[in-house]
DNA sequence: ACGAAGCTGTGAAACATGTAACAGCGTTTT
DNA sequence: AAAACGCTGTTACATGTTTCACAGCTTCGT
């Protein structure tokens, strides 16, 4: 399916999780850390289904698929219920990721990670441009693509991301699964052919902009049924 | 559910249309530019779904949407499929777009829009850093973030997008709404709390890279029955 | 101490989505 | 000229996802 279905699943003890699944519970995570930074110690299902957007019951039978349960009375232990969806989502140990790409885009998301996401840290970069490669762009280093083969065995690196115009990110994946990637994430705005064992993200700006201009005209661009 | 669900449709005509179909219409009508632009005339279903890795029965069915019907023994006229996508797809008019934040990724979308989309096109920059702000960039004029209203209205400006940092995201978004836009596309990391009628798409790089460290994990990330 | 209230977890129903099966129709083949 | 082929449009079916509904628990108020 590759657009939006949710075809991608993994196995985990004996269930097996959906994609919205993961999203969601992403970010359940994402705003428990907010509520524990402002000082919360217990939430009920419908105050963070409020936050997430989403009916107090699917955020319940979301976190079924985490291995701890509420009290009637207090609700969830903010701390714990974070906690418990680390465990159930972060890798056992940090990911190496590598960056091909540092034009605007690319620089983006060195600054996104500044800072945030101790378990996923871009440790390799990599570029055409002579004048981009082999410096080293906040605390880490660019090579030239033709390198990722080695660089890739060398520090462990499983999953890219592909910065680049769309004219280069097939040969680009190409050669990053050549080099043992086993996950992709995609900027450029081309759809990926790839073996099926590899998964790939696509963020496809192109897409989401049509599709936003397309659900902006009117009349009635409406959410369904019961929605907030 | 405003994640990733396909709760938001548009009516036309009689019937309704998912945001699953919309998408993978862009994505159709995409392929089909590549198309005739390298000559070919004819395709068939299974030519056309092989590139958008999707089932051909899905192809067809998604093509039920528009009004257009191939022969079964050419297939599909590439040229006038695409106009056809494109009939259905497209705003009667060229829609005005706002920018606001230009930083990286606000630079990056810059990039994006230079060339392309003749159809939608950014009128109005905004940001709150006085040396961005009252220039030209790609040709057009930056505002500081105060006069939104004002310009927005003049220029009827009605879709948005913020590239501004995750903690000025929501004022920034309740400004935009203010000043009547209607449709939204958010690439800061934090979900908007707006009101209902006011379409919102969300880009958010942190979830989807989530998302893919979690699928890089081994064993097994599989898609499902048969895919490619 | 007992009932009421309000929350959680989960089985079962409702709904949306994707997949398979098939009828119809030009074209080509015998 | 008739039959066979291969593709399309569409209807029926299967799967996956969300919503509904309710039983059970734990505290609070009487």
């Amino acid at each position: 399916m590759a657009i939006k279905g949710t075809q991608t699943r993994r196995k985990l003890g004996k269930k097996t999780v959906s994609e919205l699944v993961v999203v969601r519970l992403i970010l359940y995570r994402r705003i428990l850390r907010d509520l524990a930074f402002s000082g919360t110690r217990y939430v009920f299902s419908h105050q963070l289904a409020a936050s997430a957007d989403v009916t107090p019951e699917q955020l319940r039978r979301d976190l079924m698929n985490v291995r701890y349960e509420g009290s009637p009375t207090r609700g969830y232990e903010v701390v714990v219920l974070e906690e418990r969806i680390g465990a159930f989502l972060d890798p056992p140990t940090t990911q190496a990721v590598a960056l091909v790409g540092v034009g605007n885009l690319g620089r983006a998301l060195f600054a996104y990670f500044l800072g945030r996401r101790p378990l996923l840290q871009i440790v390799a970069a990599f570029d055409i441009d002579p004048a981009k490669v082999d410096r080293l762009l906040n605390g880490c280093p660019s090579y030239h693509i033709s390198e990722a083969r080695t660089v890739m065995r060398d520090k462990g690196i499983y999953v890219a991301m592909i910065a680049v115009p769309a004219a280069a990110a097939q040969s680009v994946a190409d050669t990053l699964v050549e080099a043992g990637v086993r996950s992709l994430l995609n900027f450029a705005d081309v759809r990926l052919r790839l073996p099926p064992d590899v998964y790939v993200e696509h963020i496809d700006i192109g897409i989401t902009l049509e599709k936003v201009a397309f659900f902006a005209r009117r009349p009635a661009a409406t959410k369904v049924p019961g929605s907030p």
